[in-house]
DNA sequence: TAAAAAATATAGCCATGGCTATATATATTA
DNA sequence: TAATATATATAGCCATGGCTATATTTTTTA
């Protein structure tokens, strides 16, 4: 069963990336374009078009031809549990000793792969320094 | 940088995977077959045939129609690293308290994800216990 | 306001990794 | 050994996520 909770981890995983951008777009500059994402996710303007047309299709962003993104219920949803587990991975691996950026890489990664229960190990660990 | 590099991981990972797996076949029986990967992998014979046709054609495997698998050297070294960075994983869930089940599964999908670093950090704990 | 620049959209290409259905080869067993 | 079962291979389908090149729309600026 494990190698297909992985896969079905990576299909998910593209969709989290860019719900949890989205959020964070929203939040900082008030709107989310295009153009960020694809510069955020390092793709091309076209790419990131595609695949925001595949989010709306699937329900999860709302957005009119030519103009910016905003996230639907259920986006908004994905967007701020990916969100909670991104910061505890993230926090752990500092607390763990890495620097800032390594963990930020990684965190990146591991977030989309990371069980309940560990993520609960972790978060008690950030909190109490103990395992 | 740090999205580009997961991509990367992801182009990797289903490859590394393979590889580890068919080095635990051989190992463990002496012969890696098409019929064992699939089933270990969840995924059906047709599914595994094509991709160790990938993998023969990018020199990790070797092997004739209608015969078990070998791993050339180029795909044995991959392969001893995988095995490596996820026993690491593996163990430093373990540590953390986690059960088999959950340290097993975690750790397939995390090992794609951590950065040398990291490993470091989690090797360092394993045998010390600490930080 | 008209021209230029920037952003968005679309078309069409490729690789990957799923699948089912079907053919072919190999191994087992009656 | 001939028939059956098993394993492997192939063909063809789909979705995803990359890309480049080329519209088209919107925004900026001269």
């Amino acid at each position: 069963m494990s190698f297909k909770n992985v896969r079905d981890a990576h299909q998910t995983e593209n969709t989290e990336d860019y719900l949890e951008l989205i959020a964070d777009l929203l939040n900082q500059h008030g709107e989310a374009r295009i153009v960020d994402i694809a510069s955020k996710l390092d793709i091309t303007q076209a790419t990131a078009n595609k695949t925001i047309k595949r989010l709306q299709i699937q329900g999860y962003i709302q957005k009119e031809p030519y103009r910016s993104i905003f996230l639907t219920v259920k986006g908004q949803q994905i967007a701020s549990q990916s969100k909670k587990r991104h910061k505890i991975v993230f926090n752990f691996l500092s607390n763990m000793g890495l620097d800032k950026k390594t963990a930020e890489s990684d965190s990146e990664g591991i977030e989309h792969h990371v069980s309940d229960r560990t993520l609960k190990k972790m978060n008690k660990f950030n909190k109490t320094k103990k395992f």
